[in-house]
DNA sequence: TCTCTTTTTGGGATCGCTCCCATGAGTCTT
DNA sequence: AAGACTCATGGGAGCGATCCCAAAAAGAGA
């Protein structure tokens, strides 16, 4: 079933057949509404293949997570919400995510011709792509468009990226405690290898400096981003006697939560804890979360509308979108009165739509 | 950049790059050598688009996800799980994966258009489609094959799918409660528009149904897979005092021990708690949950390497095939004395690899 | 050395579209 | 009423692969 047979069906040309299917304006009324019904009454559909063949464009946006399994589910149902973003964006922009989870390595040769073959994609997203990644190599000589979700951590200048400024939530996360009080502040880093939780650390680091404050090594401890690496860290800080904390992230901060209460602590009494994303998981933990919010999955739809108009030609030089984000104050940082629960602001992410 | 101008620089034909290309034993080791240096200098990658359009294939399947951000990210992780499964037997079968995420609607015609095209796909999955969704009717016209995961509600018989035997699972876990001797067992159900969430209720029913005890409609309380409302039913369920729950999912049952808790409740002394699915969250609570373990990846995986099956010919009658399940005594149910904690198996799906 | 078989190679036809140009029909102008 | 102009339509060329068949080269057997 091709344009030729709907063509002849309804007496008309291959060409007209065309025009009616690409919306020309440049066909009578009367015989656009008899070549649609054809169409609907022989369930036509056009063949994507020949059709990408002539206009050299799929109408299709690859999108990459080279994430593991182990980080991809327990960092918060971050890179599901960034994937939530991007589908919602891609479906509207009118084209189609092409997907690849999970890591890639550089012995995955199919894949990786895969990936930088440009007549399969009109342009690609990479979501939290490690700098010594040997697809970054590959995308330098890539000839197709491409953004990446999260700071690069080399070769940052000439990147399209989309991200938040790390840094600087960190230090208002750890201002906040720091104004609360607190002098002992501990901090559960993230995966070090991923360029934002080096951001949090250098943004802890310099609000304590800026603060005065001693910066004292063991009160610093790396997490996977999860329940159990937070919950572990924390056993970790306890002898330390820190008098806060600054997790990497809300999953983190609920496993540390655990085990102060397992130590006999109570928060914010005796320890502020501060996490960061705000997803669900800090308003389920007792005392909720005060936590710094970003816009997780308009970090999605920012990239594919980015992608869309570098596709699109519309942009010259290289984009660096810095998203905006927000200290949301709960209970657990003690800075306030408890307010009554599940009062209080909640995600814009989470569960909202 | 097509396969005449590397044919020219190598100083063959066309059809011996092809050759090349696609592993053909009838090219001379030599030739062939010479062939893949000037791909590889060149960094040639054959059109996709042209050869699909000889080949009548793309290879590429189609994942559809017609659930709202809603249920995807409360559920226990279930829908990010079945895609990570899909994802690796896709990448492994050396697919490309093509995804909807999100609510299709009958208004969308453009998608719905899209989605039913047998040019831009082999085959498709669709997770969890509801029954009464414009897309079913679609796909009985459709002359590509599909798959589905979880039980269709209607025209089973015609469909390939793939699930687990809810109502079993659900009989052995609210049996595993009457052996324990609770008498007034309740249940918090999913979303009853999804398949499985009857199912589970109907297993319910059938297991106290057997064990000759009494069905009181007041124990029975719907929820939407997530915490909040696992927490709000269980506050529902509270006042007619039942001695034990069975949740329809982890998270939910997570819920319910946080309302059983805040009423000064003990679990499992006071009440016995079940859970399903044994995602991360089921370690996660105090006490950890007995819970039914359903291969969620697995599921995932499973559809897929079906539906290449079906691409290529190999199977004939409609196939359904039916994951085990395992139920994982913890203890919420207060079966046994506590083991060590972190002692007991793990989830098969939630951290490995 | 010549024939017969097998292996390797080359080139035409083809897939189903879009693009471009040519043509015909209808409208407007002078 | 003829030329100029617009709008609708038709058909050739071409996108870049694969497939098929024929031809050339290499190897085998007598």
């Amino acid at each position: 079933m091709d344009l030729e047979s709907i063509a002849r069906k309804a007496g008309v040309s291959r060409s007209t057949v065309s025009r009616v299917i690409n919306d020309s304006p440049n066909v009578s009324e009367q015989t656009r509404q008899r070549v649609l019904a054809i169409i609907e009454e022989e369930d036509f559909h056009p063949n994507a293949a020949a059709r990408a063949l002539v206009k050299r464009r799929t109408d299709i946006l690859g999108v990459v997570m080279p994430t593991s399994a182990n980080v991809f589910f327990s960092d918060n149902n971050y890179y599901p919400l960034i994937l939530a973003g991007l589908s919602d964006a891609i479906r509207q922009l009118d084209y189609a995510m092409l997907m690849w989870l999970g890591e890639v390595t550089h012995s995955d040769q199919h894949l990786m011709r895969r990936l930088s073959n440009p007549h399969l994609t009109d342009g690609l997203i990479f979501v939290s792509l490690p700098s010594d990644h040997p697809l970054y190599e590959k995308l330098s000589r890539l000839r197709q468009p491409f953004v990446m979700i999260d700071r690069p951590l080399t070769n940052v200048e000439n990147t399209n990226y989309v991200s938040v400024d790390n840094v600087r939530a960190a230090e208002i996360a750890t201002q906040h405690l720091i104004q609360l009080g607190r002098r002992r502040i501990a901090h559960i880093a993230g995966i070090l290898a991923i360029a934002d939780s080096c951001d949090r650390l250098v943004g802890y680091r310099n609000a304590l400096r800026a603060a005065g404050l001693p910066i004292d090594e063991r009160l610093i401890v790396e997490s996977d981003f999860n329940y159990q690496t937070g919950y572990r860290a924390m056993q970790q800080l306890l002898p330390h006697k820190p008098d806060a904390v600054f997790a990497s992230n809300d999953t983190v901060a609920a496993g540390a939560l655990q085990a102060i209460h397992e130590a006999g602590l109570r928060v914010p009494d005796d320890l502020s804890l501060v996490g960061f994303d705000d997803v669900d998981v800090a308003l389920q933990t007792d005392p909720p979360l005060t936590t710094i919010r970003q816009p997780i999955r308009a970090k999605g739809e920012t990239a594919a509308r980015l992608l869309v108009d570098l596709i699109n030609g519309k942009l010259s030089a290289p984009q660096h979108v810095i998203l905006p984000t927000e200290l949301i104050v709960r209970q657990s940082c003690g800075a306030h009165s408890p307010t009554p629960k599940g009062g209080d602001a909640r995600s814009a992410d989470d569960l909202s739509e």
